[in-house]
DNA sequence: CTTATTCCCTGATTGC
DNA sequence: TGCAATCAGGGAATAA
């Protein structure tokens, strides 16, 4: 599941392989008939990425940005499975595979997708689909005192907020579960009921948990890789995502799973209250 | 506006 | 051994 750090780490492996090159070509596979959320019709996506130079590659959340040299913007999400990788020789078969681009020297980005849930878009204006976003958690703008406004307001469990993508971008289940025990917080409180000093420790902690992740290159529990098909380390570094009835590193109690939010949220019944 | 629930997807795991 | 049910989870859609 790539969340932030996944997403930043294959950002920042792509933008040496890709800026400046063409798209030369681009398929999508029949197969997959909802991985282009627009335009309508995937082949006017195809169609309209070849040819052009990618000028840039950016993230916002979760989502990649390719800048495109007629001032469009081709976006990708990967959501649980989807893999986007640069393949020197080309993209070859696989039986995931659901779109290739075919690059002006020889090489492909090659995207592969189990559970078919990724999208793309091609837009003239990225904000069609990243528009609704709350703010990056790693921006120098957002502040202690940003998070706590948001917090006051919902009732929800805090972890229920920090996956909410519309209040913070990027986090996802696994950073959700580390930065909560980071702070010492129960993912179940209520966003409103966490103190002043508590905010400022979420805070904190959302900003470490992050930034540990992409030292790490990223989590890989399942099918992350990165732009050329590594996988990170940090899922041999988390203090409790999937880490059930094995004991925490800070006081020895066991890592309780329970459902917060219709997701499995782990948690020390001691640590965390 | 909010929060909760369902659905999409398919390989891995669990239960009988 | 086989087969069905359940689970994983990001985000859109829907319900309340």
């Amino acid at each position: 599941m790539p969340e932030l750090p996944e997403v930043e780490t294959i950002r920042q492996g792509l933008l040496p392989l890709v800026v400046g090159r063409t798209v030369v070509e681009a398929s999508v596979s029949p197969e997959a008939p909802r991985l282009v959320a627009w335009p309508p019709r995937a082949d006017d996506l195809c169609r309209g990425l070849a040819g052009q130079r990618i000028e840039g590659v950016g993230r916002r959340g979760k989502y990649l940005l390719f800048a495109l040299a007629d001032g469009r913007t081709w976006v990708v999400h990967l959501r649980m499975t989807g893999v986007l990788v640069y393949r020197p020789q080309g993209c070859g078969g696989g039986r995931f595979l659901r779109a290739s681009f075919r690059l002006d020297n020889g090489a492909s980005l090659c995207f592969a997708d189990l559970r078919k849930m990724g999208r793309m878009w091609l837009v003239d204006d990225p904000a069609q689909v990243v528009g609704k976003l709350g703010p990056e958690p790693l921006s120098e703008g957002f502040t202690a005192a940003d998070l706590g406004r948001l917090l006051a307001r919902r009732s929800a469990p805090v972890k229920a907020v920090l996956l909410d993508q519309g209040a913070i971008a990027g986090i996802g289940n696994i950073y959700a579960d580390e930065a909560l025990f980071e702070a010492r917080v129960h993912p179940r409180r209520p966003a409103s009921s966490l103190s002043g000093e508590e905010v400022r420790r979420l805070h904190k902690a959302v900003g470490l948990t992050l930034v540990r992740a992409m030292g790490d290159r990223g989590s890989s529990f399942d099918h992350y890789v990165d732009a050329r098909g590594e996988k990170g380390s940090h899922h041999l570094n988390v203090k409790v995502f999937r880490r059930t009835d094995e004991a925490c590193f800070e006081c020895g109690s066991l890592i309780q799973r329970i459902k917060v939010a219709g997701r499995s949220t782990h948690f020390c019944p001691q640590c965390q209250v």
